[in-house]
DNA sequence: ATAAATTTTTAGATTAGTCTAAAATTTATA
DNA sequence: TATAAATTTTAGACTAATCTAAAAATTTAT
């Protein structure tokens, strides 16, 4: 609970925790906006590996140091958020990959507003929907679901989970994956970086474009692709593995 | 700026500010959350008065200590947003009335999009309102405000400053003030808690819907109304005082 | 198998925002 | 106008989240 003003008085900082959220199942535990930023942070770094997270790794990512994220595991362990044994790496708890999902979940949903509702462009939503998706109401995020007619991904083309934390199958693929002459749509990226983003701008790869796989260099594997049935383009082998396609 | 994950690598806090916004005009000058309401609390006090705001008066609000409000006054003076002279009481200056404008505009923008678009009950935007009302993006306020096809006023019939924090003039009165047999529409409320916002729900006193005074009560100003053309019904002085009317 | 390098943790410090209890100031009252 | 009451401030403490520097543990390399 955050804040005061007007109609119900409520502390301003609900001491000692300043900026909260959520209740767990039984504890009413409270977690703060910096928790839930560990837990989206180890879920992400969860995806890519079945070992345990390494402190550092959490710490490049959080952009603080090895010292502050050893604290915070400790104190996300206590809250049974994480499982953690020092010098051993750590791991999400179903409870807290729940919670990682849920902030995953507001992330995405507020991205296809911001895009969808508001008019902003994909690159231009990350750092938004970064603050928004700390807002805590269950009922909102059910609303907000529901007013943009329950969209299976966001703007990038990242599944969105359900409710439940069930994250859609989307069965994308990377364009690296796709042979000569066939024909794909352009459902997504897997990087996000602005620069990246605003350079498949510049080359018109849009959301929901047509892609011919024209050839593909042996060499390096760098591919000539057709956009929209217009513009041959040449892309490199790294653009092309970030690139997600959806095959007929 | 708050928070990190994928795109862009920022801390997750900016250490030593956990959750801030706001560039003042020169200085950058960055505001957390707290201090956006402490600034929004003064500001509600001062409308109602042209004296310095009392230490325990914000103490009140905030829910916290008239310690801890000390220690906040001097802070904000320091920063130049509000001018306190120890004892004295404290007054905001024109940079913190501005701030505390754009969080007023945020607050009541959001409240418009809770109940428009999503469908909320008036009663049930302020606490969420209070949450996205931090949210900190020009870009993301005017678009808003452009979606909403620029509101004058949130659902309880606040007006809502526009982006150079000017208040629209609503020319509301108080249901108080309409004499005998004169028909009003109703617009508003001057007082937000939730048991008030329910019992007019409960009567039917929705916003838009006509009111016609059929009699007032000398000995304790209450009222006999008819809402809507249909049903008649008698509250007292307290309440009408407490409705924003418009007359014709 | 041991030494070197790397990673992780501990120890001690800092800031924002809060607290309580005591001291200082202002306001009200007799 | 002197004193009592109320208000406000100061002093000292606490928590969350961070930091740096040093110590400990693990991993890698010789």
């Amino acid at each position: 609970m955050v804040v005061v003003f007007y109609y119900k008085i409520i502390p301003i900082t609900s001491y000692p925790q300043p900026h909260t959220s959520y209740l767990l199942s039984k504890n009413k535990i409270m977690i703060s906006f910096t928790e839930e930023n560990y837990l989206k942070i180890i879920y992400k770094l969860s995806a890519e590996t079945d070992n345990e997270i390494s402190t550092n790794a959490v710490a490049e990512l959080t952009q603080t140091k090895a010292a502050s994220v050893t604290d915070m595991l400790r104190k996300l362990s206590e809250k049974q958020l994480v499982s953690y044994q020092k010098y051993q790496g750590v791991r999400l708890t179903k409870e807290g990959q729940n919670l990682a999902l849920k902030v995953i979940r507001k992330h995405r949903l507020w991205e296809v507003f911001l895009v969808d509702k508001l008019g902003f462009n994909w690159d231009e939503v990350h750092e938004i929907a970064e603050e928004l998706e700390h807002i805590n109401s269950e009922e909102l995020v059910q609303r907000l679901d529901e007013f943009l007619g329950f969209p299976q991904c966001d703007p990038h083309g990242d599944p969105i989970p359900d409710c439940n934390g069930r994250m859609p199958e989307l069965g994308y693929k990377n364009l690296s994956e796709i042979e000569e002459k066939q024909t794909v749509i352009m459902m997504g990226v897997s990087q996000h970086s602005t620069n990246f983003l605003q350079y498949l701008a510049k080359i018109g790869l849009n959301l929901g474009i047509s892609i011919e796989v024209i050839e593909i260099n042996d060499f390096d594997k760098s591919l000539t692709i057709k956009i929209g049935g217009n513009n041959s383009c040449f892309i490199s082998y790294e653009v092309a593995k970030n690139l997600l396609v959806k095959v007929f």
